[in-house]
DNA sequence: TTAATTAGCTTGCATTATGCAAGTCAATTT
DNA sequence: AAATTGACTTGCATAATGCAAGCTAATTAA
């Protein structure tokens, strides 16, 4: 029995997947975007098992989405903070809350709310949109090969084509 | 030993993840969104087990994200299609794929590239916005609790505040 | 009109990964 | 000096995964 890698299929889910596709590990990042940064924080807070959540925290920093740095104030000490990366991960955190939110909703209302800091304005539901800012749905959208495109791409892209 | 089910936790994210959390079954959603529609052709093209597809496919439409339903021509034959509640994941595939691309890109070019059909205008990347249309970034957001937060929601945010 | 082939699965088994509890160890606190 | 804390490991039972094979009804080929 092989370990199960999406790396060598060559789409860009795949490799995204390989990263953060599991579900411990995309609430890990949920808590790390509400600052949370250290070890026990993360055990208590998710009621993940230990092993799991040292196995979690050290694929995060080998991918360069988590930094694992010492504190100054406590030599025993670490915290693990949000990386570039890692924070360019935001969208798919919110689009993630927010379909959540739209079928798995409490009957009082919204859970959280997002607002901006600057303004206090509440913000908008992310959507794909098109250059006026317009929402497509996904059958508004076409997918082609693009100068990277393997034979993988081809096979989805060819595929559908098939029907459309 | 139990499973795991994030479903107890009572927030949007960890609502979502419980459905969809998970490696292949968000690589089959991708296929569903390039109108793949048949268990061998998810077989054939993710190399999955059969027997790991079926149960994620059986929870899938359980869980009304796909349909599936009879085909008229082939008495053996039965179609997964893509529920209104499937369809509204879109925006989750497609940061997935974003974020993908652009960290793990290819030397050529990105491997596909989404167009909007009615005019073939490229697709701008999918940001979190404020109300003027500007991106944000995740520390331009401030999170609050809303009228269905429970516990959970609200142990996250008052986290969040410590460090604000 | 019998013989393949196909679509959509199940079943069995070996191997991994997960969940849980307990333990480690150095650095703080009491 | 003793207790506690932060960040982990280790061991073990259980569940999930990967792989191959088989199964059944429907369809196509000979």
């Amino acid at each position: 029995m092989q370990k199960k890698t999406f790396s060598d299929i060559d789409c860009a889910i795949a490799q995204t997947l390989e990263q953060i596709g599991d579900g411990w590990t995309l609430l890990i990042l949920r808590n790390a975007f509400h600052r949370m940064r250290h070890f026990d924080q993360f055990q208590e807070n998710l009621g993940i098992p230990t092993n799991t959540l040292s196995n979690r925290l050290k694929k995060l920093t080998d991918s360069g989405i988590l930094e694992r740095r010492a504190c100054a104030h406590d030599r025993r000490a670490y915290e693990y903070r949000l990386t570039d990366k890692g924070l360019d991960l935001y969208p798919i955190i919110v689009t993630l809350f927010q379909w959540g939110e739209r079928w798995y909703s409490r009957p009082n209302g919204p859970r959280m709310e997002l607002k901006e800091k600057a303004t206090g304005l509440p913000i908008p539901e992310v959507k794909v949109r098109n250059q006026d800012g317009n929402p497509l749905s996904a059958r508004d959208v076409q997918v082609i090969i693009g100068p990277g495109g393997g034979e993988d791409a081809t096979n989805l892209v060819k595929f559908q084509k098939k029907t459309a």
